[in-house]
DNA sequence: GCCAATCATGTGCGCTGCGCACATATTGTC
DNA sequence: GACAATATGTGCGCAGCGCACATGATTGGC
């Protein structure tokens, strides 16, 4: 029984992610964890390529060849950070722009996934999320690497607060 | 508010779709459309390439690189369809025997984040869940893409029942 | 019956996204 | 001051996929 439910939520969960990376593509001309990495990016902290690299769950060298797409792009610079080895990476106006898109689109596309629910039954929904999430046992980079695509300013009592930088 | 529960749907959708490609990964050894070309050949109605590439949908040549790749591990056959001009894809044993794999791996992944879940609770998922497929709006085709890689004995009362062999 | 349009598959070529092995520069440790 | 650890960048190649094109099979119009 169990079993069923879980079919359900794959199929969800496939048509979710299939939707995102669609309207993610469509916005940044980019695919893969390029998106994750606006994001995570633009919150502003200045991460590192190796804090970024770690998020996203990519090598070392995946993480730079995609922060050379984004500079490419004119989206990210790299600034230099405390230390002489280590870059702080920021959005230009440009990235802070197209990070906007993605996230608007990102909740543009999964929203018409929900309309067919009752305001009811979408609030049961978002506390049965909200307890799946809460439930998992994750370090804090694993809760940034959930979270790559999240728009913080939406998620109100997040479920799985996570460090404005994964340490690890 | 809708937003809210968007943005919780989004964070589950791509932790779905993340444990699903992995462990279907670990299995076959590819990513992309691979596994879900195996589910989708394995029910045994020998699709032609044209009619796998709508349901995954790629392009026609990025369908028959896929098959190259399934036909070089030896887990598909091209048989010749009732057209001279058409294929007719089937799994031999060990394309069946690795589609079970994926299967079972597809639910493995997924069951871990239902568990913190009450048996009542699940079933309220499973029921929320339906309803949101059921009231899609959907060709034939987006049936199959949608449950490109569902595992059709699990998914009893499947809310979105597509044909054998989606027609368009 | 014949020819054009259509259908279905396959190929040449290149691109995106990514990992492995390696090189280089900076920092902390003793 | 020597040396491991840290952090970035590079050469190289591979997987997955799309575009443009070529080829053989079928169907429809006349």
């Amino acid at each position: 029984m169990i079993d069923r439910t879980a079919n359900l939520l794959g199929v969800v969960g496939l048509a979710v992610a299939d939707r995102i990376g669609d309207a993610a593509h469509d916005i940044l001309r980019h695919g893969g964890e390029t998106p994750a990495a606006l994001v995570v990016i633009g919150y502003g902290s200045g991460p590192s390529n190796d804090q970024l690299r770690r998020i996203l769950g990519l090598s070392h060298p995946g993480a730079v060849r995609l922060v050379d797409r984004l500079v490419a792009d004119g989206l990210v610079e790299r600034r230099t950070g405390r230390d002489k080895r280590a870059i702080a990476l920021y959005l230009s106006d440009r990235g802070m722009a197209l990070r906007e898109e993605v996230l608007k689109g990102r909740l543009a596309a999964i929203r018409p996934l929900l309309t067919p629910l009752t305001g009811v039954e979408q609030e049961t929904l978002a506390a049965l999320l909200h307890k799946m999430l809460s439930s998992m046992e994750t370090t804090a980079t694993e809760r940034r690497t959930l979270c790559r695509l999240c728009d913080n300013r939406i998620c109100t009592n997040c479920p799985i607060p996570a460090d404005a930088l994964a340490e690890t």
